[in-house]
DNA sequence: TAGATTAGCTACCGGCGAGTATGGTCCACG
DNA sequence: CGTGGACCATACTCGCCGGTAGCTAATCTA
């Protein structure tokens, strides 16, 4: 699969003009996963049938099915789609020569940004009753590598003293929480995009609600939900090294 | 209803003894009810038939709709029993004289004490496209009614002081997300108790991920897991081994 | 131009599971 | 003692949906 996270493309269907045929049969699929996605995320996988995602593509059942073997595969690509930029981002926390509470910060905001996308919803609700023993084992080994990594994080920061000393497991599982419930509420329609809103969580995260008497209350991630420009400025020390990392699509 | 709330009583079935009928139509309802939350909490809504219920229950299908009227509502049901002792510790929170962060923390308690009960799953999980319209704005409602319960201790702990100025719909936003997912992750068999676990988010939550100078490590809520069984395997994104795709053989 | 390959459709099957029709059994009460 | 109602089982109906068979038409290849 190449480039399936980008974007939210109009619904378009590349069937329509049938003239220019693209030929192209992995568009085609891509458009089927991105298609189950959105359905997926607007009525729950379960009262989704095959021939609605046919349906939203303007073809029919068996169409669906040339490019997919079943119901289960589709729902299994959109988690991988979704998931992917996570590990990337967890992999690359691992090689970069930064206190471990600035890495871990560049993991949250990957992480907030993918649940916010189009398969958030699959990557977080994707409830393994509902796949073949083989495939859930897959996805349990993915978020297990997600979890691990950021238990690592947690530890490399109390270690290094850029993180408070807590229970790493009970925290990556708040964490972790946090964010994939955003997928539960999140809708593009607001104003703030995910990488916002995990910025935003990131800082009640840091900061805690106990009073800091150090700390402004003029930061502006704490003003209630104003979209500010991206303000790169209000913090010191903001790795902006993860942000300029451009996206890698093949 | 009466007190569904309660205890993780044994699964044994009020009609157990057939000839000891007890004839008390309340008591059955409600074991009905938990019943069907056991097995959605297990293999989800959707994988789950009535027939399974019966089963469990040692009855058959027409006896589940004695007591019920369809699945809908007995899903309906669940989402009630484990919300409303959230409910009401948000209504308490009210009438207290505390610093608001502590009447937050009261009602966080509660919240993971409910998210971690039998009906955690149903309060969580009800995905109102499963519902009829009627129902489902019941829910939201309910949800909605905690929520700005949550965002009003906020407001008011920045005011008085005992909460660190944040936003108050985003802050309420990673509250409720981190402690919802206890619902994906938590299993009785683990050593700590949903209030336990609440406890150690507070701490998380209140302190914050930054270094505090003058905060010691040596809170016991930041040692790593004290009593651990065999931990090493749970982890936030994949509810644990819940035999996939357990169909009901007849 | 003939066969092969691609891509899509119409029409169907099979079963699973929600919900029901019907009737039997046991108890309470008169 | 028989009658009504509470309670529960057997044995269905029926619609939906995942998946398939088999055809057609276009495009490619040689």
């Amino acid at each position: 699969m190449s480039s399936l996270k980008g974007t939210g493309s109009p619904p378009a269907s590349p069937w329509r003009a049938s003239r220019e045929r693209l030929r192209d049969r992995e568009v085609k699929r891509e458009a089927v996963i991105r298609a189950a996605a959105r359905a997926f995320n607007r009525k729950g996988y379960h009262n989704t049938s095959l021939d609605d995602i046919a349906a939203a593509l303007e073809v029919t059942k068996p169409t669906v099915y040339y490019y997919v073997t079943n119901k289960e595969q589709l729902l299994f690509e959109c988690f991988i789609a979704g998931i992917e930029g996570i590990r990337a981002a967890v992999r690359e926390a691992r090689s970069q020569a930064l206190p471990a509470r600035e890495r871990l910060k560049a993991v949250l905001r990957h992480y907030g940004e993918a649940v916010a996308s189009e398969f958030g919803w699959c990557m977080v609700r994707a409830e393994d009753q509902d796949l073949s023993p083989d495939m859930s084992a897959h996805i349990k080994a993915m978020k297990s590598e997600i979890d691990q990594g950021i238990r690592r994080l947690l530890r490399e920061g109390i270690q290094d003293g850029s993180i408070h000393p807590c229970d790493p497991k009970m925290t990556a599982f708040a964490l972790a929480g946090a964010l994939n419930w955003i997928a539960h509420w999140y809708r593009e329609s607001q104003g703030m995009s995910g990488t916002e809103i995990a910025e935003t969580f990131i800082t009640v995260f840091e900061t805690g609600l106990k009073p800091r008497p150090g700390i402004s209350n003029e930061d502006p991630t704490c003003r209630p939900m104003n979209r500010r420009a991206k303000s790169s400025s209000s913090r010191p020390g903001a790795p902006r090294s993860a942000r300029s990392r451009e996206r890698s699509r093949r």
